[in-house]
DNA sequence: GCTGATCGTCAGTAACGCTGACGATCAGAA
DNA sequence: TTCTGATCGTCAGCGTTACTGACGATCAGC
């Protein structure tokens, strides 16, 4: 008999809603700054870094370096980041944090920081650890 | 000082890379089924309940009801779902599985099942159920 | 019967990220 | 040194997903 199932029950719907709830918080907590959290992943891989390339970058964030075109006209537009021509190989662009944008890192840390702890609030310290570790394992 | 922040330790870019992962898993696995994880999400939910309106299978999905016209519009070209008007309430439409629907969703669950099972190889059981677990608290 | 709410539908929109193509540039081989 | 193939950033276009806002049809309560 094909019994009646909870949708919560599955894999994929529960880390879809997992990842929207999360993303909303986030945006949440970092919309004052005026950055979202697309935004903060691109500034966090930045920061404390070697100068990189935008394709370098795009890598690290796991998109297409189309789709890191328009991320850092956004950021530049922002005045967070900035580009400049990398002198070694005229075909690349240096993609670097602004001084606003380290400030806005700062603060943004913080931020991300509260929001990750509200939505973890739900379960238990070392039930969130696990998840953290077993999410990585499952990406690799 | 601002350390080096692996982007595989936020939370944020793991559960999003997991749902990319598994969508893309599911999907190809449902593929010569001919329909693909979000079309199964609906199935599944239709299936082994009372006859229910467009409006509460989406509820039960978690998408607008303007977002379950078109994938009904899908399913139904697809010949997997049906129509029918609501005899006690002419605004309403009653949404139910065909026969075709039936024999697909029980192809369907063999498939996603084993796709499941793929994803979740690289962790041990007991952590899988762990995830589940903390993904519906956190979802709720 | 009216009035306000509900349901399904549709047009329009927005975010996201892709493919495919292009010019500029680089690196290696002839 | 010049040619050839690859690489990088850019852009136009597309597909997906799912939303808002509006509409007609219908229902429920007064």
């Amino acid at each position: 008999m094909s019994t009646a199932p909870d949708p919560h029950d599955v894999l994929g719907y529960l880390l879809k809603h997992a990842h929207l709830r999360f993303t909303a918080l986030t945006d949440t907590a970092l919309r004052p700054l005026g950055i979202d959290s697309k935004d903060f992943g691109a500034l966090r891989v930045l920061a404390g870094r070697e100068p990189a390339s935008q394709l370098q970058v795009a890598q690290r964030l796991g998109i297409d370096r189309t789709t890191m075109v328009a991320l850092l006209d956004e950021l530049e537009r922002k005045g967070v980041v900035a580009r400049r021509p990398d002198p070694g190989d005229r075909r690349r662009n240096i993609v670097e944090l602004t001084e606003q944008g380290e400030r806005t890192l700062d603060a943004a840390r913080t931020a991300y920081r509260e929001a990750e702890e509200d939505f973890l609030a739900a379960v238990p310290p070392q039930a969130a650890a696990q998840l953290r570790a077993t999410l990585r394992e499952l990406v690799e």
